[in-house]
DNA sequence: GTGAAAGCGCTAACAC
DNA sequence: GTGTTAGCGCTTTCAC
């Protein structure tokens, strides 16, 4: 391109409406546009006013990339889940995304793998986008993940479980104790050959070492253990149970580590003739939407997960937004919720 | 604070190592560092190894903000589904986190709930992070928020649906044709008194309307419908059921509007000793993993989920990337899937 | 292959 | 209440 003038060409702008050309229309500085947007009573009516015509005019939307780098608040809140397939956590994400979206935060999702081998990658990308906060499902393990949290100075939320050494704050519940309080709860109802079908994920397994170490303090027999691939579906519920039933054909009640994997017990149950809850019982874990309408309806272990996913966000709104947060660590408990099939 | 030279004090950085400390460790000059980074071919191998180290030895993560922002390019990508709860989407979602994330894309996820009330506010967030592109599940029917998409500039791909008018890109499916098909296979396998319960959905409820009209043209009676509120429930399968047996005790198949309501179909007609398919054809749509694996397997609607996803992320780093885009509708069909329940 | 200068679009810090 | 100035941390443009 030409250059008569010998002077550098200047760098081309996007040509996207900026908040200089709002404030030129309104005939007022571009800082008192932006106090007219971000702190509305700084200004006088007047240039509320006319602003708010030259944004309508111009069809303004501001750039939060300039305006976080400028800020250094993003209103971006990262979110990482094993796998957004596994639908205990959407309700979780769910409630985290609207309580945020109602604060003017914005989510952002990355999927790490019930592996972690792309958590390296995953938590760069994250920190990389400055988010005013980060939440995690389940709490982070690598020594390495960790330092890079703990050094990028980003509030952090681990969530769905428990630790004495939480990176930052915590909102969950104990996974030990919902083993035992199943294992106890089928003992009172009579039960005595119990069983786990287990998914491959490391809190499915301690809750599964729980039940199992229950049972035996309880004087009840080895209690038969069936894993199967994260994240848990209804076939691998049907393998479970075929499974035990090969080899321990005189079990009455099986802990499953999800309500999809109970699903699959009672399907395949139904299928061989035997009778739920009359010959084997069958607990689930979350208590998704579907269980109560089952039939018979599924016996499980409830979570808030609304309320971890609100608590969540809330302590990253307090800390970002400067308030003080009288307790980093909040144990949001669980129930087991009897019905008809155990 | 004191400011004895009576100069003024320049804002202070937010602590965090920049390009620029990098750079200095290394060095060599901060643009040296970036093409280290960004366009290693450009620089010599020297450079290369001593701008690693120092990052090593930093532990700095560069801000995608600021590259963003001087840039023009985010590396994000905004997805827009009606509920994260809504499982048919989920697979979608999953893939295109997975195939943007390996390309050093991050995924944004916004909800707009089905009534597309808080759509304005979430178009906003999402054009104000200047995403490389935003992907939508269904195609966007308000005028307002197609004027404000065309407007950004940003590319757009529409899913899970076909229009004449796209606002930019398209990959989906005709739902006509689905209830269309569905009608067609049903009357081949011999079913007379057909029925939907489909959910309060705008693509839901054109297929059963197509469904109800291509039942008519076969010459089959009036095909009662019930709506449920979307996102859909096990429960409203079986209260959907439940209404439809009160009215019309004669129907011999229901097609629902997902695979969760024929789980709830069945699962009412098993609680009512109606046999499936016996007495009862039951089809779903979704093919949700659990389909296969009920008993009896559900007859169904299969859409590659997976690969719109894939379609959807290639569409936008082509263009992003500079990319001719030769075809900017992808029809990508559907198939029914034969099993036992009909 | 490397570097200097000039912004990207916005807001913090001060002055009036 | 409003404006001026100077960046936020990076990359584009041009020059060597």
């Amino acid at each position: 391109m030409a250059d008569p003038d010998g002077t550098r060409r200047p760098r081309r702008s996007s040509g996207a409406v900026t908040l200089h050309d709002v404030a030129k229309l309104a005939g007022v500085a571009p800082i008192t546009a932006s106090r007219a947007l971000n702190s509305p009573d700084q200004v006088s009516a007047e240039v509320r006013q006319k602003v708010s015509e030259a944004i309508a005019r111009t069809g303004y939307v501001p750039n939060l990339l300039a305006g976080g780098l400028a800020s250094r608040r993003s209103r971006l809140v990262a979110a990482v889940v094993p796998t957004i397939s596994g639908p205990v956590f959407l309700e979780t994400v769910q409630t985290l995304t609207e309580t945020l979206a109602d604060r003017g935060y914005q989510l952002m999702l990355g999927q790490a793998g019930y592996t972690g081998s792309r958590e390296d990658a995953l938590l760069e990308a994250i920190i990389g986008r400055r988010p005013d906060g980060i939440v995690l499902t389940g709490i982070m393990h690598s020594i390495d993940g960790r330092k890079r949290l703990l050094a990028s100075g980003i509030p952090v939320v681990e969530t769905w479980d428990l630790t004495p050494t939480p990176i930052d704050m915590l909102v969950g519940f104990s996974h030990v104790e919902v083993g035992r309080s199943v294992a106890e709860y089928l003992h009172r109802k009579g039960r005595r050959r119990l069983a786990v079908v287990c998914g491959d994920d490391e809190r499915a397994k301690r809750r599964a070492w729980a039940f199992q170490s229950t049972a035996a303090t309880l004087g009840l027999p080895d209690v038969p253990m069936v894993a199967v691939p994260a994240p848990t579906t209804l076939k691998g519920g049907r393998q479970g149970l075929e499974t035990l039933l090969k080899t321990q054909p005189g079990i009455d009640a099986v802990f499953c580590s999800s309500d999809l994997l109970a699903l699959g017990v009672m399907t395949e149950a139904r299928a061989r003739g035997v009778q739920v809850p009359g010959q084997l019982a069958v607990v689930g874990f979350g208590d998704l939407d579907f269980a109560a309408d089952l039939d018979p309806a599924l016996t499980t272990v409830h979570i808030k997960a609304s309320a971890i996913g609100r608590q969540a966000a809330q302590f990253i709104l307090d800390r970002t937004e400067g308030r003080a947060v009288p307790q980093r660590v909040v144990d949001i408990g669980y129930s087991i919720v009897e019905r008809a099939s155990a």
